[in-house]
DNA sequence: TATTGTTATACTCTATAACTATA
DNA sequence: TATAGTTATAGAGTATAACAATA
């Protein structure tokens, strides 16, 4: 008898995986569009907040936004003037990114409040219990990473 | 001293739920459009499959996307001969939505795919990880639906 | 030749609000 | 009046490929 989805033993895990973070992003969603950024460039605004800035290969690669999407959005956080772009003096393919004053303003606000908002659901949980999941969280994630290297 | 988000002790949780969904989005979304669809597409189809087919309400509440929306989604369905979609005898504001025969078909490979394809990066946990990682999962699904009906 | 990022193209999703038909 | 779904509108994200500048 073949393997079907149906029998595999980590078809559940991965339905509530799925329905789980459904959830979650529903919450950070709304949250998110109520300080009036998209969930992408709230992911941009994220990425690059405590950092010096990063080239707009290494912005892609972490939000995992593909580089020709990569441009618009950026396009836009310019136009709301929340990201400062220059060219690498180094290599001069290249393009530095980083947030604006404004944009680390908005960053310190936006940021805390969605995180927070969006981690106060979890109030009820133990110390012990919110250790436990980031930890099988990170197993997860780490079985996902090596089969997408794979 | 005011809480701050950086202080606050879900805020490791939020951030390892994001990056571990994150990975797995992507493991998921390259496999669902090498099968031609969309991922909203692909919701539809995962949330009509093994059902006898529901209407437009109940399938928005179920794969989160808007009515407005999901019109166009299951236009682009009914063009590829995925869905049907009738009126409800019974109520006839409402419209019946289910799969096709050739819905069916593309839900028993592309589905089975998708899943197992996922589901395989967890082949190396044992089933006490998976049967703990599910119930873990569940709990943070109850605290986010809570904080979403509040 | 390879890499960084932009541009061009075409499509899909998204939120929102006004609208139609039915209840 | 309320509800189910469509239409209209405007904007944003998406993949992909061709392209320019630089390495």
């Amino acid at each position: 008898m073949p393997t079907t989805a149906a029998q595999h033993r980590s078809v559940p895990l991965v339905r509530e995986l799925v329905r789980t973070y459904q959830a979650f992003e529903q919450l950070s969603n709304i949250r998110v569009r109520e300080h009036g950024l998209t969930p992408a460039q709230f992911d941009v605004i994220a990425t690059l907040g405590n950092t010096p800035g990063m080239s707009c290969k290494q912005l892609s690669e972490k939000t995992l936004i593909t580089k020709g999407t990569l441009t618009g959005v950026l396009d836009r956080l310019l136009e709301k003037q929340l990201i400062v772009r220059r060219v690498d003096d180094k290599d001069r393919r290249s393009l530095f990114v980083s947030l604006s004053a404004a944009g680390e303003a908005v960053f310190d606000s936006t940021f805390s409040d969605v995180v927070l908002h969006c981690g106060s659901a979890y109030d009820g949980l133990s110390d012990q219990e919110i250790v436990d999941s980031i930890a099988m969280l990170s197993k997860l994630r780490a079985a996902i990473s090596a089969k997408l290297e794979s």
